[in-house]
This record gives structure tokens, sequence and C-alpha cells, in this order.
DNA sequence: TCCAGTTAGTTCTAATGCGGACTATATTAG
DNA sequence: CTAATATAGTCCGCATTAGAACTAACTGGA
């Protein structure tokens, strides 16, 4: 047994987040979505769309995969890919009149459900694991060997090109 | 834009946990393992070995994705099945000796990677974010509609039968 | 003993998920 | 303008992932 300090951190936060997607993603699928569809239309609610690129960035989905979710949402006819005026490359994804119906009753719905595990932890609390969480992450995307994948995390924009430890 | 509290730090849970994913699984990928593969090396270095349920419940790992994942190990003669002495419908999963001298090698290599992102938190640090996390984990886990899955978190012991809410 | 109910693992299906190769388009250097 | 390079999405291979159906083996009570 190791007695490096960080290791049960580490256990918790897998804990955690599988208990996490546990809890959302059983909700999610009662509602006839996986998770990663869910996390598309609830990005999409509301805007007028958005390419792959940034529908990628803010729902953590990598661009190989984003293809066949969206695929499928689209066989649904639940979202619609266009072509974008400014960029002869990029797609543009926006939800059609069924998938804004989706998002206004699947939405709140899902609120209401994270607000029965959640509501009763105080806004400071939930201020503390925020910013806890977030120094743990700026811990990993600081350390040496940390590679900002294509999509993922594309905060730094191309440094180094060799970046193999 | 809901103003619900929780909605940001779900976020940055999310963000967090990809963070430590990709830090932590490019590094065991280089070692020629997948992030699933080397936790269950990890799970079995330095012991007799345990029982696919046993394995599922440390690596969170659920029992339908571990057949699959202990069949590529074995086919690697990195671990090995062998049948409980105790309970016939039980399988043993051990490290086969070229597994045992792996865990010696990536294990090790795995925790300076690691200590080269967290090296520098505070143990202090850690407690708070570990004990962050537990409460929120926690929090899930009591909620109602929060149901243990067949292998993950199998605390309470088999409640009524059918809970389709 | 016998049986209803439970548990351990396997198998199956559908959907992610990642990395890398590939194509088409844009951008920049010269 | 033209070549070199970078970017947006797609496609591919491989591995995971959850969940449900299935088989075999255990457990308890009558």
């Amino acid at each position: 047994m190791p007695r490096e300090p960080f290791l049960p951190m580490l256990r918790e936060l897998a804990r955690c987040y599988q208990a996490f997607e546990a809890y959302s993603g059983a909700h999610v699928r009662n509602m006839g979505l996986t998770p990663s569809q869910f996390d598309i239309v609830a990005t999409l609610g509301n805007t007028p769309g958005m390419s792959f690129k940034e529908l990628g960035e803010k729902t953590l989905i990598t661009k190989g995969t984003l293809t066949g979710v969206v695929d499928r949402l689209e066989a649904q006819r639940l979202v619609r890919r266009s072509a974008s005026a400014e960029d002869g490359r990029s797609m543009i994804v926006s939800l059609t009149p069924a998938g804004a119906r989706l998002f206004d009753r699947a939405f709140v719905a899902h609120l209401d459900h994270l607000r029965q595990a959640l509501g009763d932890l105080a806004p400071a609390q939930l201020q503390r694991i925020e910013s806890a969480l977030r120094g743990l992450r700026e811990a990993f995307e600081a350390a040496p060997g940390a590679e900002p994948s294509t999509t993922r995390g594309g905060r730094r924009k191309a440094r180094r090109t060799g970046e193999q430890e």
C-alpha cells in the first residue's frame, strides 16, 4: 500500500463522477435519450445552433464521437445539419422544432430530478465543491505532459509541436 | 439561462473528471494498456486474486464490461481465470507472473506521473477535495430514485424487485 | 428434500469514446 | 499567385460502457 495522499482523493473523484452519471443517466434514459444525446440537446436549446467544434467543446464530446451522436439525433429528426455560410468546412447543428419541444420538456424535468439530489446543498457548499474541483482540474491541465486534445480543453492554442513526455 | 446554483458545479465536476481521465489515460496508453485494463492490473497487484464481483466493485467496472476486459487481458497472458474453491459460480482473477512484472513497472511509473500533476497540492487541500466529493456523492446515492446497479455501489442488498419509477 | 428466489458470470445489442487517417477547405508564407 | 500548413468533419478500428436476457450454482424456507 503506497502512502500517496492523493490516491484516496482520486478514487473519490471517480466514485463521485460515476454516482452522478448513474443518477443523471438513469433519468435521461427514461426519457428516451442517452446521456450524450441529452447533453447535445441541452446545449443546443435556446440557441440558433453552433458548429461541431463549438458543440464538442461545450459537451466535452470528441469530434469522432460527435459525428455519430449527431447522426443518430438527426435520424430521430431532433437536430439538423446545415452548411456554415462563413466557413466552407464547417457544419452548423441546430434543433428542429421537434428537438426544441423535447428540450423544453426534458431539460426542465431533468433539472427537477437533479434538484431532488442536490437541492439540500447550500450555495456556499456548492461553491466550495466547485472551487475545489477547479483547482484540481487546473493541476491536471497545467502539469507537464498534459496534452490538449484536438477538441477537448482547447484553451491554449497550439503550443509546441511534439509534446510526448 | 436557468439560475440553478448546482449547474456550474456539475459542469466543473465533468470537466475535472475528464481532465483527470485525459491526463491519466494518455500515460496509461503509452504503456500499452487501456485505462480499464490498467485499473484491473493495479487492483490485482500484490493480491492473491479476487472474484469478478469484488474486482468490479473496486474498479467501478460493471460485470458485463468486466468479462470483455478480462478476456483481453487474459489473451495477453497478463491475468488468469481460475475456479473458486468456495463458490461454484465464482471465478478468481489473478495476475500471471508477466502481469505482476507489468504491475511493478507500470504502477510505480503511473504514480510518478500523477505526482507530477498533484505533488504540489497540500495534504490539507487534498483532504478538502476528498471530503467535498464524498459529500456530493452521498447526495446522489441518498437521493430518491438512486438505484444501486447490479455491480456498482452494492451497499444495500437487494431491495424490491421491480423499481422502474 | 424440493423449490422459489437470489447471485456470479457470460452473452448480446446499441451507443459511446479515443486516436488516427483521410478529404476538403481555409490560411499563411514566400 | 502558389506551396506549405492548419483546421473542420468524417470515417475507421478497437475498446469500453450500460442494461437486459440467459445459464448455472447457491440459499433459504416449508
